[in-house]
DNA sequence: AGACCCCTGGAC
DNA sequence: GTCCAGGGGTCT
């Protein structure tokens, strides 16, 4: 589910009613989550969360002394705030009673999502964690450039890479692919500067324009609030194999890349 | 690069 | 029944 403008989103939302926020009780882990983080609720008891951030694909709850809660949605995780003690809601796998008598709860149908208690130096330590590329909406276009150009593997998997660059999944890749007249395919060794250019402002207008639309609810991504995204409106390639191109009016082809369905106009898209 | 794994459910 | 899904890990 939620690649970089969901997570941001969801992190957005709970900020103000997260911050300063003291976790009172774990009422519930479920034995998949439990498992790896045996000791959560007598290390998270007590901890005062004093805020909320995202990198890459993570949302953390920040506690004092740069220890943190990481959370990776994967396909279907949902995170939001309802009122403590109420009955069991289905798929939820994590509940953190609150001070306010609020609860943040970690939903997730697939199970998928992963959670976890991090020290600052744990954190720095975790392989996926060290690994991630820069931020696609703060690096330079020299830095975005390096990390592609030199590369014989094909955009659309180096794009899906979040060691490559943090953030980007299946959709905002076809759909920045599309906006730069990319064809997902081309190696990356064999796209021009100008083009990687392109490319990147493609790429940070897709995802700031879904950040804005409160990112893209296809099926089970819902914001803090519980509310969907709207930026599957404004899809002009992914999900559309075989209507007409918006730009040239050629049916939408799909292939395999990286093992991920992509969707992109065989006329528009050039290698 | 690709196959298969984790898991659940919707579309067909 | 089969195939597919906003992700990522592991192994060949």
């Amino acid at each position: 589910m939620p690649e970089l403008p969901e997570v941001e989103t969801i992190a957005r939302g709970l900020r103000p009613l997260l911050t300063d926020r003291t976790v009172t009780s774990v009422p519930f882990i479920a034995a998949h989550l439990a498992k790896g983080n045996r000791d959560l609720a007598r290390e998270v008891i007590g901890r005062t969360i004093r805020g909320v951030s995202r990198r890459g694909k993570l949302l953390f709850l920040e506690f004092p002394e740069q220890d943190v809660m990481a959370f990776h949605l994967r396909m279907t995780g949902r995170l939001g705030l309802m009122p403590s003690g109420l009955p069991p809601v289905s798929h939820v796998h994590l509940l953190l009673d609150l001070d306010d008598g609020t609860a943040l709860y970690f939903q997730d149908q697939r199970k998928f999502g992963t959670c976890g208690l991090f020290t600052g130096k744990d954190l720095k330590r975790w392989p996926f964690y060290r690994n991630l590329g820069p931020e696609p909406l703060g690096v330079d276009l020299e830095t975005f450039s390096k990390r592609i150009i030199g590369k014989k593997s094909r955009i659309k998997a180096l794009l899906l890479d979040q060691r490559v660059i943090a953030g980007i999944g299946n959709i905002y890749a076809d759909e920045s692919l599309f906006r730069a007249g990319i064809h997902p395919a081309t190696p990356g060794n064999r796209i021009a500067p100008d083009r990687l250019a392109g490319l990147l402002g493609a790429l940070q207008s897709v995802l700031e324009e879904a950040i804005a639309a409160g990112g893209s609810s296809i099926r089970d991504y819902r914001t803090a609030a519980g509310l969907v995204g709207t930026f599957q409106n404004t899809f002009q390639v992914y999900g559309r194999r075989g209507l007409p191109c918006v730009s040239c009016g050629t049916p939408l082809q799909t292939t395999k890349v990286a093992g991920r369905t992509t969707c992109f106009c065989p006329s528009c898209q050039v290698i």
